[in-house]
Parts: C-alpha cells; structure tokens; sequence
DNA sequence: ATTTTGGGCGTACACTTGTACGCTAGTTGT
DNA sequence: ACAACTAGCGTACAAGTGTACGCCCAAAAT
C-alpha cells in the first residue's frame, strides 16, 4: 500500500488537467477542446483519457472545480489585506484584479461556462459563484449591520459587477486603461453600497416605528 | 432589372439566419453550430451556403446585428412606455424581461459571444452593448441632470446588472421567480441610482464652491 | 511465487466537418 | 435572339473526432 502507483495515477491525473488549462485561452473555450487534443498536450494516447476521466464533460466539471478554489483563496487574501486596514472596497477589486491577471484562463472558463451550453456546467459555475456572494452577504450584514435582504441584495449587485468589470479587464492590455477601469468600479460599488445602507436604514426605522 | 432573382436570394440569405437562430436554445451555442448543419435546416447543400456568406463567422457577425436591432427595438417600445408615466426603473426592467422572453435565442448570443472565442464577435457584441449603455447614459444625464461622468457610471452599472439579470432569467421557468428576480433587479437599480445622485450633487457642490 | 489488477498503448472504425470543383438551369443584360 | 452570369446541386476528399477492443507489463494482492 506504499501507493506507488496511485501516486502515479494522480500526477498524469494533473498532466491533463494542466494540459486543458494551458489549452485554455482568449481563443479557444473549453468547448472547443478536443479529448485527443488535451491527451496528445499531456503526453497521453487518447485512449488513456478514460483511465482518468469518463467524458471531456467530467474533465470540465474539474476545472470549475478548482477555478472555485481559486475564488476561496482569492477570499482569503482579501479578508487578510482587510484586516490590515484601508478601504473595503478598494482593497477588494484590487485584489481581485491582481487574481484575474495571474489567473486569467481560470477566470475565463468560469465567465464563459456560466452562460455556456452544459446545464451541468452552469449549475458547477453558479454554485460557486453563490457561494462567493454568500461570504460577501455575511460580511456586509455583520460589518454594515445591515437588514438581511438588504444586505444580500448588496452582495448580489456587487458580485455582479466585479465580475463584468474582471470579464472587460480580460480584453485590455494597457495598464492605465486597466487602472481606470479598477477605479470605475469602486466608484460603482459604492454608489450601490450607498444605496444599501439608505435602504437599510429606512427599514430599520419603519420597524421602530411600529 | 425586375429583381425576381435578387429577391429570391433575399429570401433564402433570410432562410439561413432564421436556420441558425432556430437551432440556437440554452444547449446549443452558436460556435457548436456546422456549416452544414445550418445548411441542412435551411434546406440547402452545404455547398451552397457559400453563395451567401463566406464563412460561418461572417453569419455570426450578422447574427449579432440582428440582436443588436432587437435591443434598439426594446429601447425605443421602453420610452414610449416611460412617456405615459410611471416608475422609469420598473418599466425598463419589466420590457427587458418581456424581451428577453420572447428574443431567449438572440439575447443568449449576445451574452455567450460576449466572452467568446472570436475577437472580431467580442467587438461586436460590445459595440451593440455600448451603443445601449451611451444612449441610457445621455438619458440619465438629462432627466436627472447629472455629473457627465457620474452619469456613464450609473448606465454602465445599471446596463451590467440588468443584464446579469436577464442571463438568470433565461435559466429560470417558474414565473414567480422571475418576478422576484425582477423585483431585486429594480431595487439593485436604485441603489445605483441613489448613490450616482448623491455623488453627482457632492461634485456639483464643490465646484460651487470654489 | 503466483495470480490479479490497472494504467497506458496502438489499431481500427464509423462519423462529421469544411470546402474544392464542375455542372445545370434559369435570370439578366445586350 | 444570344451571351454572360449565378444560385444551387452533387460528388469527392482530406482531416479530425469519440471510442470499442485487445495487448502489455509493472505494481499489488494472494
């Protein structure tokens, strides 16, 4: 049970996914892989795939898999350079644009398979991504004492446009354009962080009225 | 000079768009579409459809401009419903969704070419996108007398989260939920458009006062 | 020491794909 | 009336696809 050979398995394991996420680019979607494509990349014959993977689907659903990850960790850090102090919102989309740049095909297949043709793709995709709103929820309705509804509201908006703004961030090379973009997007999360509190606010003060 | 064979063409160049859009649905994008498939539902030999476009990607292209007709469309029956009054952000929301309902198949290409593989369908989408966004941002900045710059803020953010929304309507059967995810959207809009405000008039005070 | 297991390979097959080429027949221009 | 043009067709081919099948051989189990 030394696990020579699981240990084996589980590295040529990662030579295919490799392989699919280097395939990965502005260019070519994961759709548009090939099975023979992918082995051929990691230094397989085609047939070998099915020792690892039934279908290029159950392939995929691994990807989106460890693009969730990618999210978590991207909370992590965030959470980290928060507790350090400045502002939220800055700090946040600033590392989140950091996570795209080194990420970008990661990021990339998620955006896409989120309005992609695999239902069971976009349920993998909006799965993570509700869980990543979710964090955001919890942290804004504990930070900002907002009402729930309120506050998932937020979270939800928030999410949204980030993400849009990480999907533009793809297509632009020129660092300035980039950084204004960034800055662009802090000032639309806070118009809707304005919002929110308002909202929150005003409910609060209907419910002491009663 | 009578045309009859012009006219023909017409009509079967229309019978290829209207092949294509058919066979587009939630499981099938328009890049997973074969030449020959299109061919076939249009009643034509392969080889024909070269008589009319040279490729599939320039059949794309003309795709898009037809979704890009469809949301001009939308924009002119919303202000003719925003001119007999009424609440401005619910009525914009509810046409969107009325139209994404009855267009699912064009609307879906936009939002899929939008983070596709072809750089030349990406420019496109974004274009028809952008046309939309400048015309709600001149909108904005009339009606409520905003910032210019505060005004493309609030219609890049509101177009982006309307969007959003329209991509999770497409996933969703149940009416009921449809009209819930309305509901939030409409909310998200005003605390979008609450925020701008106030922005907008902290920046037109401070220029008064100098 | 012997058997079983399982990852990897090569061959093979049936399909689908885009498109080059040449033909036909009916419209259009002279 | 005659010539030129052209939408549409059928044939054909090379390339690429997923995957069924059987073989090999080193690790694991007995």
């Amino acid at each position: 049970m030394s696990g020579v050979r699981a240990q084996q398995k589980e590295k040529t394991r990662r030579q295919i996914i490799n392989a699919a996420l280097n395939q990965l680019s502005a260019e070519r979607s994961f759709s548009s892989l090939s099975l023979r494509e992918v082995a051929k990349e990691a230094g397989l014959a085609p047939t070998s795939f099915y020792r690892h993977f039934s279908d290029m689907d159950e392939l995929g659903l691994t990807l989106v898999d460890e693009a969730g990850l990618t999210l978590r960790q991207l909370m992590r850090q965030a959470r980290q350079r928060i507790a350090k102090g400045g502002s939220v919102i800055q700090i946040s989309v600033q590392t989140f644009m950091e996570l795209i740049e080194s990420n970008a095909n990661v990021f990339r297949l998620l955006l896409r398979e989120r309005s992609g043709t695999s239902a069971a793709f976009r349920a993998a995709v909006i799965r993570e991504i509700r869980y990543f709103t979710m964090e955001l929820c919890d942290y804004l309705q504990k930070a900002n004492q907002l009402d729930a509804e309120v506050a998932y509201m937020q979270a939800n908006a928030a999410v949204t446009i980030v993400f849009s703004a990480g999907s533009d961030a793809l297509d632009i090379e020129d660092k300035a354009e980039r950084d204004q973009l960034a800055q662009q997007t802090i000032q639309q999360l806070r118009f809707i962080a304005r919002g929110a509190l308002e909202l929150s606010d005003r409910r609060k003060a209907s419910k002491k009225s009663k």
